[in-house]
DNA sequence: TGTACATCAGTGAACGCGCGTTCACTGATGTAC
DNA sequence: TGTACATCAGTGAACGCGCGTTCACTGATGTAC
């Protein structure tokens, strides 16, 4: 790679992590004005064009490069599950460990699933759409191996899209708050996951 | 109450409506600007401050009359539970059909939960935390009338909280969605709430 | 290797626009006597 | 009931500001020969 390049893409991604910082508790995505990330990433706004289209280009980007780090972190729950055999909690505490080192990324995906264009906000639900199908085959292959009675495709799709709400529900909660409260969200959220999974397995008539 | 008065009272409840009005799929409470909304209330920009301090002003009477809305949701369907006995179905029914009364009140209580003041937040938190205390208190009423198991206050907590959290994240979805698709809403999410109850109650080990 | 030309990331000036907020005002409504 | 004064919701002009976007430019890097 020539040496133009490479600085090209290195303003390309100071761009990035400039929007990536800008975004906390108290500010959205559609809050970020381009002259705010250019001053914040060092450039002169004129040179965003060099890059991106507009803000909404931008934030495709960013929600691509998000949903890399989810697909990472499916991989590593997976392989972590299947040394240690603990699947609630391993996946839950493999997650909590995603959100903290890539903080910025998902805030992005937990919370700006709402009031951006159309296009910004179907990027997002695929990537969430993604984690719950993939939950769902985790699901099903594992069904075999376990003694739990067989469920509908129907019930097993609702119960692997209840628990991704619940995860990321205990994510979007978990972003602004201490280590110690984390902890207690966690442990939370691990049990409401029980209670899902047994419940969609072990149904009584009321 | 005089003439003057009542005038007042309607030119702010004006200017509540046109907040509300532009509240949609695209658009987030902390995007829309003061001159727009007194432009839609079709009063002069200046007149916004006879009523309201600002914007964050304005918004927190929204989530209030929103917290109201949802109040009387709990007490309809207190009433109704009463008589039907069908709990989930009744619970979600009426909390689907006030989605569809009040739909801008309830996209703010549903979404704004991020980005905007932290008394703004803290707000519809705790609009939220309120209804969440109140199935909380009704499960442990009802716990009395069923043959199911007992179960702690930790976890009753964790199952209304997680009752709650589907039940709001159903009526995320279902606000941008057409009357066929909100049916088939309603209906995984009365399946996912009878998988938290039944797991709550009747857990195995795995 | 050296030279002449092409490319193109980054720039600074400039634009028109909508914004929030202030101010002194107006004129209808309300109140005191 | 009639008059004189007070109140105050709503206004229009004006402000300074940050915004997104355009344009012609510069000068370092890359390429052809």
């Amino acid at each position: 790679m020539t040496t133009r390049t490479e600085q090209k893409l290195r303003t390309r991604r100071s761009l990035l992590d400039a929007a990536l910082e800008l975004l906390s508790a108290e500010r959205v995505y559609s809050s970020l004005s381009l002259r705010e990330v250019t001053r914040t990433a060092g450039i002169a706004p004129t040179s965003f064009y060099r890059h991106f289209d507009d803000m909404n280009d931008l934030g495709l980007a960013l929600v691509e490069e998000a949903g890399l780090a989810l697909r990472q972190l499916l991989r590593k729950a997976r392989a972590r599950i299947k040394e240690k055999g603990t699947a609630i909690d391993t996946s839950v505490e493999t997650f909590m460990e995603y959100l903290i080192n890539h903080t910025d990324h998902f805030r992005l995906l937990l919370r700006e699933h709402t009031g951006n264009s159309k296009e910004f906000r179907s990027a997002i639900s695929l990537e969430i759409e993604h984690f719950v199908t993939e939950l769902e085959e985790y699901l099903k292959l594992r069904s075999g191996d376990t003694n739990a009675p067989a469920i509908t495709l129907e019930e097993r799709h609702a119960l692997a899209e209840a628990m991704v709400i619940i995860v990321f529900n205990m994510g979007a909660t978990a972003l602004d708050s201490t280590k110690k409260e984390r902890d207690k969200i966690l442990e939370k959220a691990k049990l409401q996951l029980r209670m899902l999974y047994s419940g969609a397995h072990y149904k009584r008539n009321r």
